[in-house]
DNA sequence: GATAATAATGAGACATGATGTCTTTATATA
DNA sequence: TATATAAAGACATCATGTCTCATTATTATC
């Protein structure tokens, strides 16, 4: 059986962009050694408030007063220690987006950017059989889902 | 059931590099309306000659007497019609094989490099159920698998 | 086989995305 | 509060890929 639970970002959790989210990411940094610092935690900021997945551009123009190689960096620690996912479009452009859930996929909609994540959806089980079989051992893989979401379909 | 075929890229089919391999390309190129170059034979030749994926750069530097940006067109024609297809590695490294089948997905091997293919594996209609149940509409979906290949298993 | 129309090439400039380096500033702890 | 050091900011650099445009090569037509 297959089993799926559908998540648009940023319309559930506690309010995208709020303190607490900010707060939260914070903590678990300074927690593994990471300063506390006012750039930062603007990036962290931005990016929970970004309704859809975002580029690291788009962050940069949303903080005009923070530095660029700082948002990059900003942005990496992030995706290191999986406060934030990266999304990559068909045409291979990286955006990024705050992660809800442990490992999930994206659906990504081709009208409106939206993203939605698939959870608890088996494809890993019966991709590691079948490359089991083939005599790989599978230590990652990277999967995207490119469409129309449910408001977007005609 | 979940049917798996392993394909080793370059140990199978007509050798590699082969002018048989080009000429095939080339005819189906020129059905479509584009010209028989000697530039264009060249990339085709090379790309078909390369045993695992390769990059862009690689292409260029294997063939010093083609400018970059024809090798650039070249190679982007021939994944446009799929005689070449596109890998994308974890460092988000993105390389070029030969393409033998319709749609498949890739299995990458991160210690030697090695590439093979997976085909008739059910993942898609798993993947496009869990999708439709989400009330997305899929039309299309990128998937890599890393591991290592039965060679380079401890 | 010559000619004309035009697709493709080559060289290099350009655009973009991302990282590295350096100096300065800010942070956390003693 | 002092101090050790992580992080910021500015800028240079790099990698990848695209674009421009003059020139060349290929194909179709005569």
């Amino acid at each position: 059986m297959v089993s799926v639970r559908i998540k648009h970002t940023g319309h559930d959790h506690p309010a995208p962009g709020s303190a607490a989210v900010v707060d939260e990411i914070v903590a678990q940094l300074t927690q593994q050694g990471y300063r506390d610092t006012e750039p930062r935690r603007l990036v962290i900021s931005a990016a929970a408030a970004q309704g859809r997945p975002f580029t690291a551009e788009e962050l940069c123009a949303a903080l005009p007063c923070v530095g660029r190689a700082t948002v990059y960096r900003g942005l990496r620690l992030l995706v290191e220690n999986e406060h934030v996912c990266r999304v990559l479009l068909e045409d291979r452009e990286l955006r990024y987006q705050l992660s809800h859930q442990e490992h999930h996929h994206h659906m990504l909609c081709a009208i409106c950017g939206a993203s939605a994540d698939l959870v608890d959806c088996n494809v890993e089980d019966i991709l590691r059989a079948a490359v089991d079989r083939a005599g790989f051992r599978m230590s990652g893989h990277w999967l995207e889902v490119y469409g129309r979401c449910a408001d977007c379909a005609d």
